[in-house]
DNA sequence: CTTGAGTCTGTAGCGACTACAGACGGTAGA
DNA sequence: TCTACCGTCTGTAGTCGCTACAGACTCAAG
């Protein structure tokens, strides 16, 4: 299959797949006579991988060490376990820092009066010591 | 003050600063005779602006925003609002995509037997048709 | 007088794409 | 057969918000 048709099965921009080409992620495939890329179902199976792993939103690098490990049958899991959870435990910071940030913005903009800038109670609690 | 001095008040890096200056966020400040930025206390305020609004999730083109419209006091607040509004929006959809994901990958990794890569689940799930 | 810390400018790097420009290939209708 | 138009190719630069240098300078303390 040429790389539309790869990109459009696994719902990638064309130059995303010749990005993770160039990032190693993607092994280079034969070409067609006219230098076109040909993909096999080894490419999409491998692409979906990576769309998923993202999707999950595994790093580059995590997508390369799971790519990696997936290739290495023999290979006890628990390498893929250890980077699935310490994915989790980011995600689940960033969960927490976002759910502060609107904690903290539900309170801002609620006070909001409608007013004038002047006494705008959104700008006065980002410009802590404004006295003007 | 100096930009050290600056940046330490603001827990800021000095680069930091100076970014923020290239940037446009934050206007220049007079320099002594050996060319050192010397900041007054308005700069001290508007970094203080920049570092609240940052640490809200404000972008930096928003935070350019909100500078504008806190400086043009007679103007009325809703611009302000309609800003805090659409970012506690975006942050709320963030928060939604990171829960769906946590779900998803705590499914995942709860899955994992811990026996080797060949029969491991995670990969399995990751690889959504991989049959050798 | 020397040492170390701070400051200066300018540039390049990060991650994960995205968006071109400019050239070439392939195909379907007139 | 011509032509229009899409797809593909390479290579490079842009995005965001910093961060990290390199190499030169200044300043204060001991």
């Amino acid at each position: 299959m040429k790389i539309g048709e790869l990109a459009r099965a696994t719902a990638t921009k064309v130059e995303t797949v010749r990005f993770y080409e160039r990032a190693g992620l993607l092994p280079p495939p034969d070409r067609t006579d006219a230098n076109y890329r040909s993909y096999g179902p080894e490419h999409l199976q491998r692409l979906s991988f990576i769309r998923r792993s993202r999707d999950l939103g595994f790093s580059l690098d995590a997508v390369r060490d799971l790519l990696a490990l997936a290739d290495d049958r023999g290979k006890p899991c628990d390498a893929v376990d250890a980077i699935a959870s310490g994915h989790l435990a980011e995600v689940e910071r960033k969960i927490a820092d976002l759910t502060a940030m609107r904690g903290e913005l539900r309170r801002v903009i609620g006070s909001c009066r409608h007013n004038t800038v002047a006494d705008c109670k959104i700008i006065e609690t980002l410009g802590p010591r404004r006295d003007a």
